[in-house]
DNA sequence: TCAAAAGTGTTCTTATTACACCCATGG
DNA sequence: CCATGGGTGTAATAAGAACACTTTTGA
């Protein structure tokens, strides 16, 4: 199965028809900043397009696996890099993209913004940090596929404890509950998170305290993956910190 | 953004090399035939692995969208046709096919065996329902995209009440415990099922009895997607049959 | 002394699980 | 009359949701 690695198929000719096609990655990079959710864009260097902000995608050379591709154009148009990115939808429609046939695979990911350094590539003129209310307008088919990312990002962060990196490695109960509230899009009850998160028993107290805030520091933690992987194998448990359902009239 | 729906785009030269790619699309078509979960395979009628039973998928045409293509191979190759397909993931391991770079993307459904006739293309030899412990030793990736859609399978049937079309138009809860099961491959408590199910109110008495069974008949309910509608649409509602953790200790 | 965020428990309600016996029918 | 699957309830436990006041700090 692994014969053909390389550009020269040896294909019956009726098949020749088929092989027009090209095919793109586009990433949905999600960044927090200990406020806010935002979204990694570029502004495009290339046609089509041109100038116009835009999810950093790009075309996968032919001998290359896609979650390489995903990677590596990440990494070219951003600098972004050793991110875990995870495949969320492919969007095909006819016409999307005016050069001829070309389908785009999703992946997204989320990570700490002041863990990366944004560094332009020549392909790119610009990458920055958007906050995702401004995330509109995009060309292609962007929009649609912004969308369906943050959707997934949601169902995905109610089932594991996804984000804990996203914070320093000291952190607070309430930058959690910031983190968890913003990527959610809704306010979460303070007394019932804590003892959520704290029951499921990997958050190490550090018994240290914030210093230089103008108010009763808080205590630190910090995120024990050890823990946390022994005790989803053992009960393949489930991580769900909002409300599952809304009050009966 | 919908210019371009022919197949002759006018893109600058640099990017021809990228436009030597194919996609298909593999569809995992599920069928529950009153007792077992099987799977639709077909017998190759070409190359590449000409004569062997695979998962039935072909080339996306250049003007053909990805949802509609599944639509169409799907038809073509085995006589299925107006089932609703779920895009699952895309499958694009370089060498996956013998004929140079083509990628996947899966798509899949869940059907009731009875109410479709397999009817066998020219493209297929033969088409047939397999039942699902038999599906291994697939070529390309068949076996891996296989077991991606049969867990989403399962995700979905837990979170939706995905199946009732399965049943007959009128069908016991035995029966529909027993689509569960096969579905979930776990044994399902009796009684906390029906509760669940009936708690859930979409059902509806049909206030009528099998007839013709060596034993006491069971109750005919059928499922009211009316009021399935409503309540999701109120509430959100999750839909869990199996019990979500394991006993401890 | 004030503003700002940290921290903390209880009660009510609902959902989940485990579990065993009698019933109606056809053969 | 027996084999087969249909049908039923309860108790114990766990999880979810709603809700308000005191504490500590720096400015």
């Amino acid at each position: 199965m692994d014969k053909m690695l390389t550009n020269t198929p040896v294909k019956p000719s009726p098949f020749d028809n088929f092989f027009k096609s090209a095919f793109t990655v586009d990433n949905i990079i999600f960044g927090f900043d200990e406020a806010d959710l935002k979204v990694l864009l570029i502004k495009r260097g290339e046609v089509p397009f041109e100038n116009q902000w835009a999810l950093p995608g790009n075309f996968v050379y032919q001998d290359e696996n896609l979650d390489a591709a995903a990677e590596r154009v990440l990494a070219e148009l951003t600098g972004v890099k050793d991110v875990h990115l995870e495949q969320v939808r492919t969007f095909g429609r006819v016409g999307r993209h005016p050069f001829g046939r070309v389908i785009t695979v999703a992946y997204y990911s989320l990570i700490k913004i002041s863990d990366y350094n944004i560094d332009v590539s020549s392909i790119a003129q610009e990458a920055d940090w958007h906050s995702i209310d401004d995330v509109k307008g995009l060309p292609f088919d962007h929009d649609e596929i912004f969308k369906a990312c943050f959707n997934r990002l949601k169902l995905n962060v109610k089932r594991q404890p996804v984000g804990f990196e996203l914070l320093p490695p000291k952190f607070t109960l309430t930058e959690l509950q910031h983190l968890y509230e913003a990527i959610l899009e809704e306010k979460l009850d303070k007394r019932n998170f804590r003892k959520k998160i704290l029951s499921m028993d990997f958050l190490i107290d550090l018994n240290e305290l914030q210093a230089g805030v103008a108010h009763r520091p808080a205590k630190l933690y910090k995120f024990d993956p050890e823990r946390y992987r022994r005790l989803y194998e053992e009960e393949g448990f489930h991580f769900d910190v909002s409300p599952s359902k809304q009050k009966k009239k």
